[in-house]
DNA sequence: GTCTATAAATAGATAGAC
DNA sequence: GTCTATCTATTTATAGAC
């Protein structure tokens, strides 16, 4: 083995290191953004958590902010491209439609700072997004109206407004993610069955209140 | 007209102007801590916006967040009340819960900064509620259940749990009134119907959707 | 790539005159 | 009750050594 391979191992190896301390980078960032919101996350907080120099973060990213929008990027691109997966199955719209709650659900578990930073980018009227993720959530919204449409077409769906059933399901599950260690501090204050409610018992729930959106009779 | 009457009135027109100016200060804080979070808002702005002096804001208040703590309780107040209205109307559990769903649209439309705080205070785990205000939130829940609980009794709900109607409730509706301007922002950036709903068409929508999860068959 | 030290700006809070 | 001036702490960001 000659020098130049040995030397080639060491920066892998130091490339290996580099990308696994950004990576703790980016997590710790996405829960101090999560808790605290922009303005209040703390770059020597998010450098603490992440056991790295606070200056390798400015070696990683140009700001505070650039930082922000590419954990927002990453966020919307992986419900997007769940969503988008459930809109192309091979089964009938009422499926998909399950398939649409579940991938949200599935996002806000996987990514637990997702449904805070979504809650705090609409209060904050999304100052942050940029062109990308702006995209993304068109996407979104775009795999759910083809998925209405094609339900509709089959004559199983009412022709409900998107926006509605959107609402209808993103929201109730935002809010229970969202709230869950809020719900636990509430029930230990005497806010009785705060925290009572499984994460299968909401899914099912937010399924349930789509599809008889879409399907059942009108009042 | 004696002097002690004359100073009297000139004492009440100073408290008036107090009162006025108290009011204008609250008023530009809900709006601030509304779009821009606890952390990110800003006390000078704050004052600018209420056209008073930043000192003065130390003179009504102890500190930025007894300001920001007294916004909290005011609104869950607001809403409290309003539920607990609509919980002990003189009708049937149906009327109530439709009742209900408008008295949370109403609060959202009444005060703007609720929905967008609420969300915030979600996110950041409810660092800033005070017993006070959980006591507003436990009636919240509280008027809901008995909503519940007397239609089930009259056989005409199903006894759903409570937090899943109150999910499929408040989350739409908060993310509804929470997101118009950012759904404005993205209409523009070419999310289409992103702003395609009426205030008229949610709030019948949600009480549709209450409805048929507390009537409605098992799935 | 990694670290220490520090510049530079921002913002909450208060002292003290009127 | 109202204002000006200011103190102090915090915090983003960078310069520069290794």
């Amino acid at each position: 083995m000659g020098r130049l391979a040995a030397r080639r191992r060491g920066r892998r190896r130091q490339q290996d290191r580099s990308a696994a301390s950004r990576r703790r980078l980016v997590t710790a960032a996405a829960a101090e953004f999560a808790a605290r919101g922009f303005a209040g996350a703390n770059i020597d907080r998010i450098a603490r958590a992440a056991r790295i120099n606070k200056a390798m973060i400015y070696y990683h990213f140009t700001s505070k902010a650039a930082l922000y929008r590419e954990i927002l990027r990453d966020m919307f691109e992986a419900v997007a491209v769940r969503v988008e997966e459930a809109s192309r199955m091979n089964s009938h719209a009422d499926v998909k439609v399950r398939a649409f709650v579940e991938a949200i659900a599935i996002e806000a578990e996987a990514r637990p700072h997702f449904p805070p930073i979504w809650f705090r980018e609409i209060a904050e009227n999304g100052t942050h997004l940029d062109a990308a993720t702006i995209v993304h959530i068109r996407n979104v919204m775009t795999a759910l109206g083809r998925i209405i449409r094609e339900g509709s077409e089959a004559g199983r769906f009412h022709p409900v407004n998107p926006l509605l059933v959107h609402a209808g399901v993103v929201g109730p599950l935002l809010l229970y993610f969202a709230s869950a260690q809020l719900r636990r501090r509430l029930e230990k204050a005497g806010v009785a069955g705060a925290a009572m409610a499984s994460r299968d018992e909401v899914v099912a729930h937010v399924q349930r209140l789509a599809l008889m959106a879409l399907e059942g009779r009108r009042t």
